[in-house]
DNA sequence: GGGCGTGGTTTGTGATCACATGAGGGCATG
DNA sequence: CATGCCCTCATGTGATCACAAACCACGCCC
């Protein structure tokens, strides 16, 4: 039957599921904002770039569109969302709304190698924008938020969040192409500097500060 | 090639797909609790149970999986999820803050037309506790909060407290199973009492506490 | 020159099949 | 009688195909 792309498969295959494999990868994707909003996708199309059959592309881009990371149209044709300011305003209260909770009880736990690391990887995004590298700052400045929402030991609630910033993603990349903006992140110093303090309702609204920022200036 | 099952289709789906139609019967179900916790689910049942293939009820699945409202083992295996403790109050607390934010939104936009809604709902609601109806006062009861929160304008956020009632679904069910009290619910009153009055604070209390009143009993 | 119908072509949907894997039952053995 | 092993069957995965509908572009007519 299919005599192409049987190597590949005799290996990988049962570790990880083909399908699970093309999720992941869109999913980092779209996340990071490597998707412009509005793209079209197609099931072949993704098959022919990951080497597989309609089905597990399907699968995974189903699995997408359950998290709101892809919109379908009445159709089935697949796009990345195209997110009204009303929308974009409500995502931003919804990360507020978990990440602040988050950051509260990631608080207690917070030693001085988290608050390193966090440290750490603000450098990293500081680079990122002096770069002007839009998908590094997104993917740093998440990987940030992730390091710290990951001591609350709330994995439904990180899960819920990273549902948000997958909503997010291709408008994202959008909204901070269009800022010219070379600040470096203030909101996170506020954040390491609440953490090392203990100071919870300084961490709350740095937190608050931080992730609505952003979004804001679209629909000021 | 396939000689049954075609009538029905013929009319049915391009209305509406075969693998929404069965994602929806299945999420009900699950949200309404009519699946015990940990129960086995099969991509072969399902589709016989639909009068369709495989196909169909994989994409299903995979969506609702996404969701958090079916497990999937490793090797791929379906079936409800069993929360631990750990999960059940997270999820609790994901209630709470959504709902609560959801009802405060809702509140100026709550006239007379929704509470005189509210109420009546609200007689349905002590009528399935009476009856000991678990599935009907879970069903009941999220519209309820439903019927609350629609007013809130906020569809990105009622659908996230959806996918948590969605997880909630198989261990409410659990729960109110082993509940055997026939009180009627006193904190829909407080709900209702304060949207007349107007009292945002008195809203939220009572919105966190009928949220969480429930799941508290099992930890305790 | 612009609006509209009509064709081909692309696309999603669903069915069916081959295959590998893992779970569960039955049998033998201690 | 309990325990461990093996075999069988059920189950998920992925590929392929047939089909219908939607989209797009071309050309026609006014």
């Amino acid at each position: 039957m299919n005599l192409t792309a049987r190597s590949s498969q005799d290996a990988a295959s049962a570790s990880v599921p083909a399908h699970d494999r093309v999720y992941r990868s869109l999913r980092t994707r779209i996340m990071h904002g490597e998707i412009t909003p509005g793209a079209a996708l197609t099931l072949r199309g993704i098959g022919r770039e990951f080497e597989v059959s309609m089905t597990p592309a399907r699968e995974a881009v189903r699995r997408l569109a359950a998290e709101g990371a892809l919109f379908l149209s009445s159709s089935g044709r697949v796009s990345t969302p195209e997110l009204s300011n009303e929308r974009i305003e409500e995502l931003a209260a919804l990360r507020a709304l978990l990440e602040v909770e988050l950051a509260s009880r990631a608080l207690p736990r917070a030693h001085i190698a988290l608050i390193d690391r966090l440290q750490m990887i603000n450098t990293t995004v500081a680079e990122m924008v002096s770069k002007r590298d839009a998908v590094g700052y997104i993917r740093t400045n998440l990987e940030f938020h992730r390091t710290l929402y990951l001591r609350a030991q709330a994995p439904a609630m990180l899960a819920m969040a990273e549902t948000v910033w997958l909503q997010l993603g291709p408008t994202m990349r959008a909204l901070y192409g269009r800022l010219r903006r070379t600040d470096p992140p203030q909101n996170h110093r506020l954040i390491i500097a609440a953490l090392k303090a203990g100071d919870e309702p300084g961490l709350r609204l740095a937190v608050r500060s931080d992730v609505t920022q952003g979004l804001r200036l679209l629909a000021g």
